[in-house]
RNA sequence: AGGGGUAUAGCCAAACGGUAAGGCAACGGCCUCUGACGCCGUCAUCUCUUGGUUCGAAUCCAGGUACCCCUGCCA
């Protein structure tokens, strides 16, 4: 299809104006776009949007997506970054079929290129070494100057390519330029580099290449070969474009592609950049690449974000030229959204303190039945044991109650959820004054509602947990991992704004036996905690490990 | 002799010369066995700024201002 229905969530942005209109005007028939990753690195949330982008243009519009790692400098990349880029990829819901593809297996033909551009003149090999070359270059306001090895001739510039291809000299000794312009305002047509020479294994074509191509000279032919008609990526490109174009038009390429540049992501509290996530997993501040804190696609999935989730995000924040940042409110709001829809309900007490109900008796034992979803039946629910000592939250008990505290006090009533409603009626202290446990009564008629005996309707609603059943696990609170909405501003080390309270660990933490067999992929809200789901990597059967995903909305807590 | 971009509400963002969508946040209210969810309502006389063109300008023109990107043998 051509056209799509715009709906509520779905604004117009500049990339389907174009797109349409491209194929309005019979431009293209059909659009093939790419998301094309280095595999020097993990992906992180910017990717995915820059995969949404691409993948999501490509179904919207009836055309396809591929997958092509831009592998044209082995010394950063690695199998390991090329795994853990497929599995994020389809993770995240988006499927290449069989167009996967490796810049590097285009390298014979970038290299006959590279050869036709020095036949015709417009490459040469130079001697000078990067420093010099830097040299040469000028700068932002002054022109650069040429190189005396601008004028080889062709004959000796063809001996020379031909062995660095066959490895006789040394890295660093010899690149391969363009001959463009050194007077250029653009920077990047300064007779920029094509070939290095690196004698370093590549993890897709193995030691097959002494000399590799760089970003400029790789990108837009292999965008030609693959048949991309709009090639999209992010800002900082925009001034290579002409670069991107003098390929186009200097090489015999089998077709033309365009690129189109967006503003990448920006996200508050966090950092993106490659570089620092690394030195954050070196440095050991965080516990991998998949640390639950961390921005990465590998750690929001383990910490239980969902794939549908991070795709709504990209869709709710829409694609443009202007550099924005991004409230991480909205990223947690989006999972909050799908997860109250698809998390069934259960109770965990994460900070515990014993009540005793002292009308019930200690041999007696009732199963309730507690919804798993408020609004959705068809959802079921399960049984849950009430008996006389019960684990409450030590936050949803208070000796002096704040203003505006509607749980239980002394003396005070409170509906316990699915349960009954009970009173307070003492508390049980050591000699230095904590508390030990609390005493109460149950009421045998307020199973439902929220209503007394005597018609009054209580307050407060809290979870709780048999204590004779309970299970005792492990669950993991997180915190924003900065303290700062921008760690990453220039003139600050990042470091000195790292929340030091990111991750709260509890031990203690008692939940109802149905959570017994949780599913390790199921994120299950824990009423009026948040969402929660098993850390795959620590939780075994015997030894429960929750991480919390991301907390429920608490207007209560803004009041205080 | 610098070049290239971008400015619409607290944060994103639509609009394509015809009288400022939508989402998030916020604020009222309703509902509620989760202080959740849901529902209703409010939230730009105005689009960085100054002029101009026009019956009509966020959109066109001219001049300012602010911010971002470019001086890797990284991508």
């Amino acid at each position: 299809m051509t056209c799509i229905e715009q709906n509520a969530t779905t604004s117009n942005n500049f990339l389907k104006t174009i797109i349409e209109e491209d194929l309005k005007n019979g431009k293209h028939s059909s659009i093939v776009t790419r998301f094309p990753p280095e595999p020097n690195g993990y992906l992180h949330i910017g990717h995915a949007k820059s995969i949404c982008i691409n993948f999501g243009l490509a179904r919207d519009f009836g055309g396809r997506c591929h997958l092509r790692f831009d592998d044209t400098n082995p010394a950063k990349e690695e199998q390991e970054y090329i795994d853990s880029i497929k599995e994020s990829v389809r993770w995240l819901g988006f499927d290449w079929g069989e167009y996967l593809y490796y810049a590097s297996d285009n390298f014979e033909t970038l290299y006959q290129w590279a050869v036709h551009l020095i036949t015709e003149g417009k490459a040469y090999v130079e001697d000078l070494n990067a420093e010099q070359i830097r040299a040469n270059r000028g700068t932002l306001t002054e022109p650069g100057v040429e190189s005396p090895f601008r004028t080889r001739s062709v004959a000796e510039n063809l001996n020379l390519f031909e062995r660095m291809r066959a490895g006789e000299f040394p890295d660093g000794s010899r690149v391969l330029r363009a001959k463009i312009d050194m007077a250029s305002p653009n920077i990047s047509l300064r007779d920029p580099v094509l070939y290095r020479i690196l004698h370093t294994p590549h993890p897709h074509v193995g030691d097959a290449w002494k000399i590799y191509p760089m970003y400029d000279f790789a990108h837009g032919q292999t965008d030609a070969v693959e048949g991309i008609t709009h090639s999209i990526c992010t800002l900082e490109f925009e001034s290579h474009k002409p670069l991107y174009e003098w390929f186009l038009d200097n090489l015999p390429v089998p077709s033309r592609p365009r690129q189109y540049e967006f503003a990448r992501l920006n996200l508050t509290y966090t950092v993106m950049s490659k570089r620092k996530l690394q030195e954050l997993v070196q440095h050991g501040l965080v516990t991998g690449w998949d640390d639950p804190r961390l921005p990465t696609l590998e750690g929001l999935r383990r910490r239980g974000y969902t794939p549908v989730s991070i795709r709504n995000f990209c869709e709710q924040i829409g694609v443009g030229r202007s550099d924005s940042w991004i409230d991480v409110s909205v990223l947690e709001e989006s999972v909050r959204a799908d997860l109250n829809e698809s998390a069934p309900r259960a109770m965990a007490v994460l900070r515990p303190i014993k009540m005793i109900i002292e009308n019930y008796p200690a041999n007696q034992s009732e199963e309730l039945q507690a919804a798993n979803h408020p609004q959705k039946p068809e959802m079921g629910s399960r049984s849950i044991h009430f008996t006389r000592e019960l684990w409450i939250d030590a936050d949803d008990f208070m000796e002096a109650p704040s203003k505006g505290f509607h749980r239980l006090t002394v003396g005070g009533e409170v509906k316990l959820r699915s349960g009954y409603i009970v009173t307070c009626t003492g508390i049980i202290k050591d000699e230095q004054g904590n508390i030990l446990e609390l005493r109460g009564v149950y009421d045998p008629g307020s199973r439902e509602g929220i209503h007394t005996a005597d018609g009054r309707k209580v307050k407060g609603v809290i979870h709780w947990v048999s204590a004779a059943h309970a299970l005792t696990a492990e669950v993991r609170l997180f915190d924003r991992f900065f303290s700062d909405p921008n760690p990453d501003r220039s003139g600050a080390d990042y470091k000195q704004f790292l929340n030091r309270n990111s991750v709260e660990t509890l031990t203690n933490c008692k939940l109802e036996d149905t959570l017994a067999g949780a599913d390790i992929e199921t994120r299950y809200q824990f009423e009026r905690m948040g969402y929660f789901r098993l850390d795959p990597k620590d939780s075994q059967p015997g030894k429960l490990v929750f991480n919390r995903v991301v907390t429920l909305r608490d207007t209560w807590i803004i009041k205080k």
